[in-house]
DNA sequence: ATAACTGTGCTAATTGTAATATCACAGTTG
DNA sequence: CAACTGTGATATTACAATTAGCACAGTTAT
């Protein structure tokens, strides 16, 4: 589990944690049933509150992208195979590039934008 | 000026202000010098609170967007027409993109999802 | 000069939410 | 039983957005 808070975002932490899982369960470095390291554990190593954490993975659970046993642990859900995690994203893409045309950007810009983060080794955040 | 507010988005009014304040300078709707409607006025119209209004304003001047004069008005600034309104969409459109493209989204997805919307005639917001 | 506008500056109160700090409880495992 | 797990509730702190209200200064027309 390697996630990274930027502990200045504007984002709430606990989005930030929701989207880490979700990335980390996108790239294969979470599997179906993976036992994630229990609350207190990840609250000690990222240095954020129990609570904070808790959040975030009652709303990965009540998304059905985890699932929770008291006593034993959180673990991944089996049916993200199928889950479409992009689907926030490109609504969000969605949005931003209806502003971009509405501000005069032309499709050409952001198809090279694009075509440059695909090809090039850039940095994923 | 046409100004839609969505007063429950968890984005801030005097954010949301701020852009479509850009957008209006970006379609054409407001040109160099044009005066805006004043803070009082647009306080009725929208019914928001003019130290809202003010703070979305100040920070368009700030950033060289607007200028005002005490007494007189807030006007649009003349310099517009040589400035990158898309650079923060860009920045925005990029980090999503990465976001998608850390997820498994491929290429063709995100270039199929702007070609339909600029070739679409879909309503932008 | 006065009235009616304009933007500006300030303080205060309210509200919502993120984040933290605790504590207690219940299930699991050795 | 001990040591772990998640869960639930409460209280508190901190911060940001928003609103309210007032006072002040510049502009303009009468």
């Amino acid at each position: 589990m390697n996630i990274l808070i930027d502990y200045h975002s504007r984002t709430p932490i606990y989005e930030q944690i929701k989207k880490e899982i979700k990335l980390a369960i996108s790239r294969g470095e979470l599997r179906a049933d993976d036992q994630l390291p229990s609350l207190r554990q990840l609250s000690a190593q990222l240095s954020i509150n129990i609570n904070t954490l808790k959040r975030a993975l009652s709303e990965l659970e009540s998304e059905g992208i985890t699932y929770s046993i008291a006593g034993k642990g959180i673990f991944v859900s089996n049916d993200n195979s199928a889950r479409d995690f992009c689907k926030d994203v490109f609504e969000e893409i969605s949005n931003c590039v209806k502003s971009a045309k509405a501000m005069g950007a032309k499709e050409e810009q952001i198809i090279e934008l694009i075509e440059k983060i695909y090809k090039g080794d850039e940095k994923g955040d």
